[in-house]
DNA sequence: GTATTATTGAACCTAAAGGTTAACTAAATT
DNA sequence: AATTTAGTTAACCTTTAGGTTCAATAATAC
């Protein structure tokens, strides 16, 4: 994905980095192909991938629900121990 | 995690609207303990659990990069077609 | 003090993830 | 026409994920 990101590529080339054979790649990409975060084009004997981001949309909409609440459940946390220090001194 | 969101609650509580063992469901916290989403607290036999979302920043930050790109990608595609359709009108 | 409750640990099982090699298909190159 | 290149499919293997049950530990309740 982090190759898909800088522009359209073979499936040879997003396996470039990889230290691992191209049928492995050609198995990641089609998990991602059915989660819809890559697109796929064929021509002639090479397929052009494309990202579609879009899906993580979802992803980043989940954590940052958490994230809003991070501050607020940190400053919980606190009054949480300072009550415990205060009923159990010992 | 959503349970936790709402607040410290024991294992449990947090086990309570799921149907597996409560053994998978401390494996599972194990797992997101292990990963700095979630802290506990022992208090006698009970262990309060407390959510950390701020890892999640890292996968927001991630997820978010794609997301940016998610337009300008859309506008590169379409234009990889246009001059596919030149170049190969049949 | 005995029983109950909260939780983990150990041993085990099954399914899925993630890889491999080898054989195949189809397009491009020579 | 023969070879090389791009990619997938099939069969296989090993590791990990994600459960289970049963036993252990430790604190609370009776």
């Amino acid at each position: 994905m982090d190759r898909l990101a800088l522009g359209p590529a073979r499936v040879t080339d997003v396996a470039a980095p990889f230290a691992m054979s191209l049928t492995a790649v050609s198995k990641h990409i089609k998990v991602l192909e059915r989660a819809g975060l890559v697109r796929r084009a064929r021509n002639g004997r090479e397929h052009t991938l494309e990202l579609d981001a879009a899906p993580l949309g979802e992803l980043t909409r989940w954590a940052s629900r958490f994230e809003r609440l991070w501050n607020e459940r940190l400053d919980r946390l606190e009054a949480f121990f300072a009550v415990r220090k205060k009923e159990e001194p010992r």
